[in-house]
DNA sequence: GTTAGCATGTAAGGAGTTACATGATTTT
DNA sequence: AAAATCATGTAACTCCTTACATGCTAAC
């Protein structure tokens, strides 16, 4: 049983404080890196679904003037939180970007599994264009063959970025408990 | 209202000629590029919506000596083809993609048309990704900001990939009626 | 005082999935 | 004769969407 991943962005975005329903949405569509816009009429059923299965408490102390709903997350939905993070499905891309946006609160280990088996996944796939295209190559017209070769493109394009993410992670002694001391663009 | 894609895979794959469901299948998964395997749970009631909507006719004459149901296009369908593959939205990378394979059913206009739009949606959405990455680069963490780098240099790929094919389609005069000279099949 | 934005929800539907159920034919 | 693969379908479910409905508060 998957848990969706709205519910594992809810419970990410949980961690850093109680927060109600409007003020999740916001966050889904910013700050959490390239994510969708998710819409009320699945984050608010989601919350009640995710309070029913005490994932997450309503706080009774509302926060502003306002009538709102805070949640916060429960020790059960930490619990819930760090076992999908690490053993997740890594095939899924939305999924996989999901959880590599929560990676700070995974220990190096769990980070550099995690790359491992993506690149993994990657390669095997690159592998399966590659058989593609030898055994269609004839039969394919010129779009196909140059969306598939960009397919495989981008499929290394992101293999080199997981090594280089598996490299500096190897090179860090320290957890790196926080982002980082350096800038980074 | 809005094809699915499923719908539109199928008729563009019938196209080619008369198909029953299974064979259907076989063709998504492996010939029409990098698609995904759909089940037949899918597969089957969408081509009984299909038929009901008229946008196939199960072939009365049974290709082989089974009990199957082999389904060819019917004009309505074809109309209907390319009014979905001209005018369909381009922010969907598996519909573009998908579109992208059909595309030698299009006119050159037609193709250069959409891969202009798809250019403009990439680039609009390059823009939101800087504008994102200034506006929230103290307060998000390295993994985030990875993430987010990422993704840009990989829409700054599909735009250099579009690129070139846009130049590409400009410089030949013909309408590339066929993939190429060489037999398909 | 009205528009804009904050805030929460429900109902219906879309586009798929998995798991199940069935049987026919070809291959070993 | 058994196993593999061809072939078609249904039922229940997942996870989201859009559209609707409501009302409060801040700003102009």
């Amino acid at each position: 049983m998957q848990t969706s991943s709205l519910e594992l962005a809810v419970l990410g975005l949980l961690k850093e404080g109680p927060m109600h329903g409007y003020e999740l949405r916001k966050r889904l569509a910013t700050t959490l890196g390239p994510f969708r816009a998710v819409s009320y009429g699945s984050l608010y059923p989601c919350l009640g679904r995710m309070e029913r299965a005490g994932l997450v408490a309503e706080t009774s102390g509302a926060i502003g003037p306002r009538r709102r709903h805070a949640y916060q997350i429960s020790p059960e939905g930490e619990t819930y939180f760090f076992q999908q993070l690490e053993h997740g499905a890594v095939y899924d891309n939305d999924r996989f970007r999901l959880r590599f946006a929560f990676f700070r609160y995974l220990p190096k280990e769990s980070r550099i599994g995690l790359m491992e088996r993506r690149k993994v996944y990657l390669q095997e796939k690159l592998l399966e264009f590659k058989e593609s295209l030898q055994t269609t190559k004839d039969r394919i017209d010129s779009y196909t063959m140059s969306l598939i070769n960009h397919g495989m493109s981008s499929c290394e394009h992101d293999i080199r970025w997981l090594e280089e993410l598996i490299d500096q992670e190897r090179a860090t002694d320290e957890p790196r408990r926080r982002p980082t001391r350096r800038k980074q663009a």
